[in-house]
DNA sequence: CTGTTAGCGCATTCAT
DNA sequence: ATGAATGCGCTAACAG
């Protein structure tokens, strides 16, 4: 079927060990043999069986990423730049989604493993610890997004506590008093970490935390629509809510949209983590930059430097890729806190009528 | 580092080709053996390295999914689908993405035979024809949405002259008889098709065709933007758009967020493929669902099937996956072609009110 | 610098 | 029903 080393090597009138050193460019053969195997193979059509290849080395020129879903925009983004990363360097990506379920990550792991990965970048759901612990032995691993807590790997995240302080204080510099936020649940990292940001954002400014304005959920678009609604049903509702959590976004939305509140003039809506329709939206939305592509390269950095030399666990440590605030226009200025609105018309036609009030 | 078959042997007292029938369950050996190793290389966590099996059987255990981005909402899916159904059958998914690139495409293909993947799903760029024709006979291939005309391989498409029909047909159903089109390249399979199906209901409805009306255009937001312009732009502009080039949809929605056209009032909008926020959107955006699930399902399927028996070249044929009409809100009915409209207001209170001059 | 030998882990042929 | 032997394609000692 194909052409083997063997083959090259016999055209060549040589071993196939000699073929072997030329071709992998180990500098232990002559120039000239170098070159001719070079062209030989080449005119062969060899190509070197990387199975054969990794079953000798211990190699499979593979390198794993799992993600939860490819419904969230970061893990998108994600795994396009791993891939596109990967690629240039030969290597092949393998995509699991794990629907952060706990038994599917752990299947997966070790079937991971079981294909000799050279690597493996993961979103983990926090509930293979002692599993992860124990593969990190035996293949370079790097975390991503999510914390193990009960693990020691190399860990890249994001700044969520600094994104949701940037956001948090976003809100309040435009006056806003009462700001709502729907952030993922409690259990993960990023949950925790959002939340902390915006209680001290809100320490920070002097104003009392209010409990009322803080709803933890899964990430699901539902759970945007149900959080939406108990903040809108409050008897004082928040001139603005910071939606920290992704998937909740699309569930805010709609609420918003059912009862006829306009954006920014009657809420400002601040959301976490880009998405290609946030900014061809109408308004443009506001967001938390999380850095996805930029999670993405630094966790493809770190992998590649332990893949490299096998820098052991030395250096082992947690990077923090920080967030950036995109001021678009779903935010917007208030100065009377609640009451009355003094509502100039905006410039934006076919927005609610209480537009302008927005700008001053 | 790992437990290998001569462990398992050893510690069974039997000699590697049994311990190798034994778990491979070839039924070639006594009950009694076979449960024993079995239970044995439980106990001692044995797990197959598929990269010596590989080496041998010439199988790798990888199915590979080359797509173009996941950027797109069907794609998306499609991996996701692809992803879980090989997962279930132990296989693994290797995600390369093309970016619809001829020569990335090259690359990426000869990258994935020399791993020895035993499948491929490939939405072709249709500029590797004969590379696919060649390698299509070590491996079997399915194309997936889009055909390779230089080929002759099983391919699972769209129907996409159907979608663009009946979503054609819709519009005019709703009394649209000038109905922009915003459609893919037609250098594409499916940009060509949702041409054909749009100018099929225009004829059966006696429509004459108008070109100012058809735009066609790389699958990025810009296009949809573009040829928005140039459509509401028209002396006489359209009272509904079909944007048949999914990409394309975002920018549409800011060209009408810009002019403050007031979808459905002003203008009708009808997308092809669906996307999550497409239904929670306001409004919420009707399309021709192109069965992107159902696609990559069917695509497995015949996959699977050309793996499992060598089923040759034999029945080498291709499959359409019913489009469907999925109503929603940003569709609506008009009675005078042209001219004053009737105007009842819609319950769309947040619109701008000076919807009703697009209209003429 | 090159050829010979050995073996990665497994499936499979051929004996028995 | 089982064991011994062979080789998948390649790399890596080990000699020369």
């Amino acid at each position: 079927m194909s052409v083997t080393l063997k083959d090259v090597a016999q055209a060549a009138r040589v071993s196939v060990s000699t073929a072997s050193r030329a071709l992998t460019g180990t500098g232990l053969t002559s120039e000239r043999t170098q070159q001719r195997l070079t062209r030989i193979a080449r005119e062969l059509g060899y190509r070197p069986n990387p199975i054969a290849r990794g079953l000798k080395t211990g190699q499979s020129r593979l390198v794993a990423l799992l993600v939860h879903n490819l419904t969230n925009a970061s893990f998108q983004v994600m795994a396009e730049v791993v891939q596109a990363r990967l690629k240039a360097l030969n290597y092949q990506m393998l995509l699991c989604i794990g629907g952060d379920d706990a038994q599917a990550e752990s299947d997966t792991l070790t079937t991971l493993v079981d294909h000799r990965i050279d690597g493996l970048i993961v979103v983990p759901t926090g509930k293979n610890g002692a599993q992860l612990k124990t593969l990190a032995k035996d293949v370079p691993i790097v975390c991503l997004v999510r914390r193990d807590d009960a693990t020691d790997l190399e860990t890249v995240l994001a700044d969520d506590p600094q994104g949701a302080y940037l956001g948090t204080r976003h809100l309040i510099e435009l006056g806003h008093r009462r700001v709502g936020l729907i952030v993922g649940r409690q259990d993960t990292t990023s949950g925790r970490e959002r939340l902390s940001g915006y209680v001290r954002a809100l320490r920070e400014a002097g104003i009392a935390r209010d409990d009322a304005l803080i709803h933890a959920g899964h990430y699901v678009p539902e759970t945007g629509a149900s959080c939406a609604r108990k903040l809108l049903d409050l008897p004082r509702p928040p001139t603005a809510i910071f939606v920290a959590n992704h998937e909740a976004t699309l569930g805010v939305l709609r609420v918003t949209a059912e009862r006829n509140i306009a954006i920014p003039d009657d809420l400002s809506l601040l959301c976490y983590e880009d998405m290609p329709w946030f900014e061809w939206h109408r308004p443009a939305i506001s967001i938390v930059d999380n850095g996805a592509r930029d999670l993405a390269n630094l966790a493809v950095d770190r992998l590649l430097h332990r893949m490299d030399k096998d820098n052991g666990n030395d250096g082992v440590r947690e990077y923090r890729v920080g967030a950036r605030l995109i001021k678009r226009d779903s935010c917007r200025r208030i100065d009377a806190p609640a009451s009355a609105k003094s509502g100039k018309p905006k410039s934006s036609p076919s927005k609610s009528s209480a537009a302008k009030s927005a700008k001053v």
